[in-house]
DNA sequence: TATAAAACAACACGTTGCGTGTGGTTCAAT
DNA sequence: ATTGAACCACACGCAACGTGTTGTTTTATA
């Protein structure tokens, strides 16, 4: 027989929640001392282990009691239920883990809060990404927005992400230089080298991309090049002769 | 300007939401009528979609409000804070799937609640794996304990894990079978394979592991064998010769 | 055995983000 | 001017306790 401080101390399970526990009828003690203690048996301790057993596995008091009540209730539901449950909510997180990193991104980069790019993120990994893309009808076909779809972040390798954030990144953080240089020429044959990359030999894709980034100028995809990187890299292009391997 | 009830359809926020904000002073009507009725202004609109973005990203009301107000706030530390709780999120319903799975495989299997199983099911994802398996110290060394931790369900692929319950499940199935018959044979050259396949050929290994199974004949490692599974194989293994290539 | 200290019971209010009313007021259309 | 719809303000409720407060019982010490 434990008094509620011991059985407390023991289960590491505060004296209040014993008491709400008590209060909602889910555990109570088996007997009382003549002044109104209450005393717990070895068999509340074993459905008290059994209900921190059930609150660990997310069921909520109201089923647990329900559960341990009804032993008629179908055990293997319930859990496959919880499974259900769980498993919808780790792809809600990791959902949300990439529009986080999507944003993380973002104000790295701009350095502050662009509100339109966070609503594209958000927007992007809670439900159609084809009204993100709405835009880019225009310019691309059907099977190119869904290349685009699935390479988005989710599906990039982090080192691919790295590297294209990196690339255009570079160009950002000079966009100062003369389109003459040798350092602009370097930097805009880096982009290239990347945008080959992930976007494959597709030449096509990329002229049509090419043209939709030219005359929208900002957006979520191809984030974050905006129309000062798509500028930059026009001017040296040009620079660098009539022949431009990248339009 | 929005009336409220223009707002609440707009946006999809119910009226009771909008008034809890203003309540709280998250978002305040720029204006109001003279008889008092609320009026969003487009600068309310944007808040408010600044607001459920936040809200989506898993923001408390509070932290919002702040957020939202100091822009002194450090954006980029309270993102990177929510990844952090995210993903430890996502490591405890990681953890949170496999016990659940654990306790499914159990119910299926036992036909019945086995309490034991379920707590340690619960202890190997919630804590620390060796106390679990704080029984098998007497008969595995440190190597062989890690080495069994490292193969709990965890880690092996969905295949084994299926063909391990299979192999198991049909000898605990047809334990009435003469230990003589083809039948009980073939079973438990299954099981045989099988643990040969799990265990890899590590003969010293199997051996401990066997030992310590006929000892202790209940437990979290090698679920779900049992007693009568154990017993079952000597039996076959006996009745197959003097020539056991089990133990 | 008397008394002090610790534990306990019972009650109440607070928390978060709203849902769900209720009664009275204001707006928009006829 | 009237009526129905929209609106405001207020209040209670939810889940699972945390955090007191006051008064009683138990336990330890002198």
């Amino acid at each position: 027989m434990y008094t509620i401080g011991k059985l407390s101390k023991n289960t590491g399970v505060t004296v209040r929640t014993l008491d709400y526990y008590d209060e909602i009828g889910l555990i109570k003690p088996s007997s009382k001392t003549s002044g109104g203690h209450r005393l717990y048996s070895e068999d509340d301790v074993m459905r008290l282990e059994r209900v921190l057993a059930l609150k660990y596995m997310g069921f909520s008091l109201e089923q647990i009691k329900d559960i341990l009540e009804n032993s008629t209730s179908n055990w293997l539901e319930s859990i496959q239920q919880q499974l259900e449950l769980v498993k919808r909510e780790q792809e809600r997180l990791k959902m949300l883990e990439q529009a986080l990193l999507g944003v993380s991104y973002s104000i790295e980069f701009e350095g502050e809060i662009n509100w339109p790019i966070i609503f594209s993120m958000i927007k992007l990994y809670q439900q159609d990404p084809g009204d993100v893309l709405e835009k880019y009808k225009e310019y691309l076909n059907e099977d190119e927005m869904k290349k685009i779809v699935d390479m988005s972040v989710e599906n990039m390798s982090e080192e691919d992400i790295q590297a294209w954030l990196r690339v255009v990144g570079d160009i950002r953080n000079n966009l100062h230089l003369d389109p003459n240089s040798e350092k602009a020429e370097q930097l805009v044959l880096s982009w290239a080298d990347q945008a080959d990359k992930m976007f494959g030999n597709d030449e096509e894709l990329l002229g049509n991309m090419w043209e939709a980034l030219q005359n929208l100028q900002e957006g979520i995809a191809f984030y974050p090049m905006n129309k000062d990187v798509i500028d930059f890299i026009k001017c040296v292009a040009l620079a660098k002769g009539g022949q431009t391997h990248d339009s």
